[in-house]
Formats: structure tokens, sequence, C-alpha cells
DNA sequence: TAGGCCATCTGGTCCT
DNA sequence: AGGACCAGATGGCCTA
């Protein structure tokens, strides 16, 4: 049987060009699933506070690196209190409590107000 | 009904 | 050649 070149469209070349979009399609379909999968994982881990709608995307990755920037905080803090107090540095067990305390006159836990979601929108190319 | 968010399709580009 | 990744287009769903 005679192979089907580029200078020989005909019907059997139109469909393997089907079969391979359809197949490209269906690869497309399931990497943006891995996507979308890896973006739940994501909200699981990040704060939530109070917020009974999901995350969209874009609210997800701007939480994401508003809590990665909040925990270096706290790590740097932890780092500075371990150098200046005893205490601090060994007992882990009081940051919890801490996060969920409301201070006086404060509206909002601790833990809500250095985790708490920022708008601030990424520059976007225009 | 307009606007936001999302899933899917599609064609282009790069890489193996 | 085929797969991965990307961006644009399109249409559906939901909410204010």
């Amino acid at each position: 049987m005679k192979m089907l070149t580029s200078s020989c469209p005909g019907p059997g070349r139109q469909e393997s060009a089907a079969r391979r979009r359809l197949a490209a399609n269906a690869r497309e379909r399931r990497r943006m699933q891995g996507l979308n999968t890896a973006f739940d994982r994501l909200r699981r881990v990040v704060p939530q506070w109070g917020q009974d709608k999901k995350l969209s995307k874009y609210e997800t990755l701007q939480m994401a690196l508003s809590y990665i920037m909040a925990l270096t905080r706290i790590l740097a803090e932890r780092d500075w209190a371990a150098a200046h107090c005893e205490h601090f540095g060994r007992d882990h067990r009081y940051l919890p409590a801490l996060a969920a305390a409301k201070l006086p006159g404060e509206p909002e836990p601790y833990g809500q107000r250095l985790f708490g979601f920022q708008h601030e929108p990424f520059p976007m190319a225009s």
C-alpha cells in the first residue's frame, strides 16, 4: 500500500490529522486537569479566613504569595526571638494560640491579620 | 443583563 | 513525528 505524503492530500491524511487533533485535545484536557488538581491542593494549604466561596485561581496565587511572605516573616521573627529570648526560641507551642488570639481592640485574630489576603494585583502586561 | 470565572478547542512554537 | 506548553477564542454558568 502506497504511503500518503504531503503532496498527496487525501481522506486518509485528513483522517489522520483529525485523529491527532482529537488526541491533542485529550492531552490538553488532561494537562489542564492536572493544573487544576495542583490549584486545589494549593487552596487546601492556603488560609481561607471565613471564605465560604472557593478562591479563584488568581486569588489562590495571590493568597499563596501572601502566605509564603507571612511565613517567611514569622521565621525571621522567630530567629530574632531565639537570638534574644531563650523561651521563645525553644517553645513553639505558643504559635497556634497566638495566631487565634484577638488582641484588644482588634477586629480579627492576629493570624488572620498576619496571613490576610491582600488584593495587590500582579503587574499585568497590558 | 453585564461581568467574572472557568473548561475546552485550536493553532503555534519548542523540544526530544 | 509527536508531545508539552502556551495564548487566544468561544461558549456556558453563576452572581450582583
